[in-house]
DNA sequence: GTCTATACTGAGATAGAC
DNA sequence: GTCTATCTCAGTATAGAC
């Protein structure tokens, strides 16, 4: 395999162990079983773990934007994207229950770490916050939009950080069914009130 | 001093620490910085890390529950002791916007390392879900008590991560005013309807 | 590009003097 | 009870062979 494929191993392997064991407990042994290379190997690759950090954050940041991207082609009211985000709390279910939400957990381990790359994680936040911010806009919500979509997103930050906490499946399902009613009851002028 | 006072200090430091920087990130060292005592008169006092994590743990079980009796004795209406769990977002708003919540934050870090305390420290949680279930049971909501319960719990946790990640403490205020008139409507048979 | 060998550091933990 | 000295180990990172 060549250089771009490595690269990219170790990237998707961080990935998916700074999620499951968080950023600091993820140490280079882990990655590279994971990736079958050696430890050595990575400063080829990398100058250092703080590097494979940021991209893995760059990682994650396109996917977001290529999810909303998707969103808002599959979607044709704003209501329906809104719900398409909500979803994914049903979609990931499994890992939500098993190891938090992959930003909110992210952002709180980086915040206490006082680490460098805060900024460059919670953008992936602000991604959320701005598509939300837009179709609350476009169903009319002019002047509140932005606190709608911040209001979505801590309920579902809560959502996933008390499944995790209490491995609760079903509390999920619950929450998620009454983010729906609430959605319907601000979709104001789109008739698709409750 | 005596060994009780430096035993006592060792906890409160940690406990402090464990919050703003997490418990893994947490060394010896600093701890004993803070307390002003040598690496190795730790081990009189405790055998491992570990045991420290479950003292500490302890600690903030037993200040919760003095605290929610303190809330029980304080307002006469559930409705006013549920407001008192609300309040704790904006007198610990300062905290909060830096560090996030202290029950939070700690459960998602343990769940990553797979801690054994896990279960010790999600006990934190239950102790306000079930404190938070008892007040809407005597608000009349019989049925959704626990649903309620958790809602709240939930939506608390998402505000403190947020407001995190976006060093934001307008948000709480905000958040903590919409909590308020959604407890007003479901405080059904107390006649503070909104 | 990938490996092995190794340097260096900081962590948790122990032993024994005082 | 508290200290200093020391051990062990895991972690990041580097050097140089292949």
């Amino acid at each position: 395999m060549n250089d771009k494929a490595t690269l990219d191993r170790i990237v998707e392997a961080a990935d998916r162990l700074f999620y499951q064991r968080g950023y600091e407990h993820t140490s280079f042994s882990d990655i590279a079983d994971a990736v079958q290379i050696s430890r050595g190997n990575f400063y080829y690759h990398f100058k250092s773990k703080d590097e494979i950090l940021d991209a893995v954050i760059e990682v994650r940041l396109a996917n977001t934007r290529k999810m909303l991207d998707q969103w808002e082609i599959e979607g044709k009211q704003p209501a329906d994207r809104i719900r398409s985000f909500i979803r994914i709390l049903i979609a990931n279910r499994a890992d939500i229950k098993r190891y938090g939400c992959p930003v909110g957990t992210l952002c709180s381990e980086l915040a206490k770490l006082n680490h460098p790359s805060q900024g460059e994680a919670n953008r992936l936040f602000t991604l959320f916050r701005t598509w939300l911010r837009r179709q609350f806009e476009l169903l009319g919500r002019k002047s509140d939009a932005d606190a709608l979509a911040m209001h979505l997103l801590a309920r579902s930050q809560g959502v996933a950080t008390l499944a995790s906490a209490f491995h609760d499946e079903k509390f999920i399902k619950q929450e998620v069914k009454q983010m729906d009613d609430w959605l319907d009851g601000h979709a104001a002028n789109q008739r698709v009130r409750r």
